[in-house]
DNA sequence: CTGCCCCAGTGGTCTTTGTAACCA
DNA sequence: GTGGTTACTTTGACCACTGGGGCA
């Protein structure tokens, strides 16, 4: 089986087959080894399909790292913004400017511009009182405890975390000392008034302070999302990285970070304080052990690792170790992920201030892979806790934008290139990012934007050549000549360095090349006399083009060029290069046309003058019709199957031609809605005659038959009973087949046709239970059809049982005629022997009225095997005749309505009145109807039904 | 040891004008 | 007779990105 169904996946193998015999004789031989003829099937490895398996597991993983990514940064990025908005609480700014020293506050209150009309020296001043402001808060005022703060995790990390908390081993858990959590507002000024808390708390607040300073201020967010790369700030596996090296200050492990404060933190003894100073300019480096007054009461005394250095001194030397504590990553000399802008009004721009290590105006030192915090992380495994790609500014109107060209080192060459600027699916990301950032991007733009603006572009101009071959790809000012593209070259090629003996040029002098034809397509023609810039292999995407090419393969061949080596090559010509392609001008209305005996017009300037292009549908008829010149225009191709598909959109005629084609088309048009609406309107005339027609059908019927209630009851009960008859039969006439059709359509449900008598013609065995004696019908035996179910007092009809198949079947009469005079008979046995049940007299009676009424009109016809299903019926029926129907006044039942329409009679009681008389009827199905006749009959039906409940 | 290069696999982009039979 | 539809046939070439492995 597998092996038919997949063959394609199979190899074959080579075997020697007779030539003469055919393939199926082949096959029987096969199946039938008469000789020493084998043919072996076997598969191919499964090692294909399991590489599929993996691939298809990798790509799966790879999604799903993206998308982790994604919303990770979403959420963060949200995080950040509500914490933005806690920052402007005005009882928090209260609360902050009543612990700030006045001194500090007024060194910004003073500076103005009537008391310093030089704006330089303003910008001075102010940058010198966020200095002290800083200086106070990150020394004096705000301690920062080692951990709580966020940071990078790998994607493996969290996996693990997410894991092991679904095992429920709480083993690692984000919220015990791993972050902080700030639920409000007032978490943040418990902190405030606390003066201490994770770096991030200490930014956010000094962002608060600076706000209730009156001064701009921006709170800086470097958003660590996991990362979608695997490998990004991967470890040689999560357990054994306790044991590794020593790590740099900068690329810190907080994980690591953690178990460490718990080897500090739980032995109580390890509390030893040290209180210290060290300003930025010292130079100095400390560690602070402060132990905390007014720590949580809930944790031990906790430590506070403080080290505080300049740049200078972490640039110049390693950490001195003290213990363990060196190892870890101390949050109050490592680039942040949360800081501050303040705005200089004098300079009309924004200074990155560091609250956590005292750094103002250093926008460099924001970047975890600047060189002054990986030079010494030679020996420990790269772990980043944190990794600058997204850096985000939210001001306090709640916008944000993002500054990432700012902070990060090698933005163009890498970061930009990192949060996706290529193509494929990272460009994709790329633009997902774009639509974050502009989800938040203020709606309309300040001066100070522009302003911004300009100086992050700035910042890229300045930013260096790359250092890496990697960076110079895609690199928005240089360019190396490898990463040229095919259709690509540099002119002039003007120098500007060298990369590795490399010349580096500038990416304006990229300029794009393109062939002969794809330049006619956008309407361009090359200048006579030019030469291709550059000769590229020429491609065959189509099956035309590459017989264009062998033929001239072939040609080289025989010309005896053997020097090609078999390729086609074409020239590719640069813009400047080319003219505007003008075509010749039409003259006495004729269109030029091309081989292929239409026009291009890939751009609209390709339509020659004095022509018109007419853009309609079926518009060449018209044309063609009166008689003039045309020329369907190709305005483009499709590519299916390895062939171009021309598109034609309408045609190009001669200008004074045209009014006289769109009057044609439009009168035509216009027929042609009329004959449509003439034919619709015909069509609806005639489904409302048929529709009439079979009301007043319904209304005569009802008129006539409907006047005694309780012949009509009787009548009814006997029609419940004998209209399976005239299912069977073939409707009487057009006529009335046409208003059975209008009134109610049936629709047989699909298991009823099933039902047969062995004895007749009908071979499928199916048998009717039936017996004489109505008594002896079993209702229990019944299958669970969908009939039953609804009342219960379904037929007894037993599939394939051979219980039933031995049944006597011999009184059941297979005609009408015989129908009704079973049923005479029947009442008159029952008259003589005096023991009628009272409920079955009328019954009986009516229905064999009835019978004999319907036996005269139509005429006995047809001993059909469906026919004679009817008396097990009425047997049942009669069995079950205790049971009153409910009748609804207006339903009355006739026996001409059920001979016309015993259909829509049994469809109204089920759906009317399916509680009391779902009579499952063993009808023959209609023979299938074409589409079409079945849609006509669903409109009829649907047009009945709307008139029907008016 | 890190960063770069190479390789394999995958996915996106470029490509740029049939014909015969059948049916309404 | 004409116009529209469908089956037929055979599944491209190239480049860039990703991830893994090796090497200077």
């Amino acid at each position: 089986m597998e092996n038919e169904s997949s063959d394609e996946e199979f190899d074959w193998e080579e075997v020697h087959v007779p030539e003469a015999q055919p393939f199926h004789q082949q096959f029987e031989l096969e199946l039938v080894p008469r000789e020493n003829i084998e043919i072996t099937l076997h598969t191919q490895e499964k090692k294909d399909d399991s590489k599929k398996k993996a691939a298809a597991a990798l790509h799966a993983q790879r999604v799903l790292r993206t998308t982790c990514h994604k919303v990770h940064t979403v959420c963060l990025l949200a995080n950040a913004r509500v914490r933005n908005k806690w920052l402007n609480d005005e009882l928090l700014h209260a609360r902050l400017i009543s612990l700030t020293p006045m001194s500090i506050q007024n060194a910004f209150a003073m500076i103005h511009k009537s008391r310093f009309p030089d704006q330089n020296k303003r910008g001075r001043l102010f940058e010198a009182a966020v200095n002290r402001l800083v200086d106070w808060w990150s020394e004096t005022f705000f301690t920062v405890l080692p951990t709580g703060h966020i940071r990078t995790r790998t994607f493996e990390e969290v996996q693990q975390e997410i894991e092991s908390q679904a095992n429920g081993s709480h083993s690692i858990d984000f919220d015990d000392d791993d972050s902080e959590r700030i639920r409000s507002v007032n978490s943040l000024m418990k902190h405030a008034l606390m003066q201490n808390g994770t770096r991030d708390i200490s930014s956010q607040l000094f962002t608060a302070l600076c706000r209730a300073l009156d001064i701009p201020a921006r709170l800086i967010v470097s958003l660590q999302s996991v990362p979608w790369r695997s490998d990004t700030g991967k470890h040689s596996g999560g357990s054994s990285r306790k044991g590794k090296a020593p790590m740099t200050p900068g690329e810190s492990d907080n994980s690591l970070e953690v178990n460490e404060l718990s080897e500090i933190d739980h032995p109580n003894t390890s509390t030893s304080v040290e209180k210290g100073k060290s300003r930025q300019q010292s130079g100095g480096l400390h560690f602070h052990l402060v132990m905390e007054a007014n720590g949580k009461e809930k944790a031990a005394p906790i430590i506070k690792l403080r080290k505080t250095r300049s740049r200078a001194a972490s640039r110049r030397s390693t950490p001195s170790v003290v213990g363990k504590i060196s190892k870890s990553s101390d949050p109050t000399c490592t680039p942040p992920v949360f800081w501050t802008e303040v705005f200089s009004r004098a300079d009309s721009r924004w200074l990155p201030v560091d609250p956590i290590r005292g750094i103002v105006n250093k926008r460099h030192v924001f970047d975890p892979s600047g060189p002054q915090y990986v030079e010494t992380s030679s020996k420990a495994s790269r772990i980043q806790d944190n990794r600058m790609l997204y850096v985000v500014a939210l001001e306090e109107d709640g916008f944000g934008r993002d500054v990432t060209a700012r902070y990060a080192r090698d933005y163009t060459a890498k970061v930009s290139k990192a949060q996706g600027l290529g193509a494929g699916p990272a460009g994709a990301r790329k633009e997902w990012w774009e639509r974050v950032v502009q989800s938040i991007t203020r709606p309309y733009r300040l001066n100070r934007d522009e302003l911004e603006d300009d100086e992050l572009h700035n910042h890229q101009l300045t930013e260096g050549m790359p250092t890496t071959l990697a960076g110079f790809k895609d690199h928005p000012l240089y360019v190396l000549a490898r990463h040229l593209k095919r259709d690509q070259i540099i002119d002039p090629p003007t120098e500007l360095g060298k990369f590795r003996g490399e010349p580096v040029y500038p990416r304006s002098c990229v300029i794009f090349l393109k062939t002969a034809e794809n330049w006619m397509r956008q309407g361009r023609i090359i200048r006579f006399g030019c030469q291709s810039m550059k000769m590229v292999k020429q491609r065959a995407s189509t099956i035309g083009r590459q017989r264009e090419m062998e033929l001239a393969l072939e040609r080289a061949k025989t010309e005896g060029h053997s020097g090609d080596a078999g390729e086609v090559m074409q020239g590719l010509y640069a813009y400047s290069q080319t003219d505007l392609y003008r075509p010749d001008p039409i003259r006495d209305g004729i269109i030029p046309k091309n081989e292929f005996g239409n026009i291009d017009l890939y751009v609209p300037s390709m339509l020659p003058q004095g022509a018109t292009h007419i853009p309609f549908k079926g518009i060449a008829k018209i044309a063609k019709r009166l008689g003039f010149d045309y020329a369907e225009a190709v305005t483009g191709f499709e590519f299916k199957k390895r062939r171009a598909y021309p598109v034609i959109e309408g045609i190009v005629v001669a200008a004074e031609n045209e009014n006289t084609i769109i009057e044609a088309y439009i009168e035509a048009e216009q027929d042609a809605e009329e004959r449509a609406r003439a034919k619709h309107f015909d069509q609806m005339c005639k489904r409302w005659v048929r529709l009439i027609q079979g009301l007043r059908i319904r209304d005569r019927l009802q008129m006539q038959y409907s006047s005694n209630p309780v012949e009509e009851q009787a009548r009814d009960k006997h029609w419940q009973d004998t209209e399976i008859h005239e299912a069977d039969e073939e409707e009487p006439g057009g006529f009335l087949t046409t208003a059975d059709d209008v009134v109610e359509p049936f629709h047989l449900p699909s298991n009823m046709h099933k039902f047969a008598l062995p004895g007749d013609n009908d071979q499928s065995g199916k048998v009717i239970q039936a017996a004489a004696d109505p008594s002896s019908l079993i209702l229990a035996e019944m299958p669970s059809h969908d009939w039953e179910s609804q009342g219960g007092n379904g037929v007894m009809l037993i599939d394939d049982d051979p219980a039933t198949l031995n049944r006597p079947i011999d009184v059941v009469p297979k005609t009408m005629r015989e129908l009704a005079e079973y049923h005479a008979q029947l009442e008159e046995t029952k008259r003589n022997e005096g023991s009628l049940p009272s409920s079955v007299e009328p019954d009986a009676s009516s229905a064999s009225v009835n019978t004999r009424k319907k036996t005269e009109r139509s005429g006995v016809q047809q001993p059909s095997s469906y026919d004679s299903k009817s008396t097990p019926y009425s047997a049942t029926k009669r069995a079950q005749s205790s049971r009153k129907r409910i009748r609804r006044p207006n339903e009355s039942a006739s026996g001409d309505e059920a001979r016309t329409s015993p259909s829509k009679r049994a469809r109204r009681r089920n759906s009317n009145v399916a509680d009391t008389a779902p009579s499952p009827r063993v009808l023959r199905p209609r023979a299938p109807k074409s589409a079409a006749k079945a849609q006509e009959e669903h409109e009829i039906e649907e047009a009945y039904k709307r008139a029907v409940e008016e």
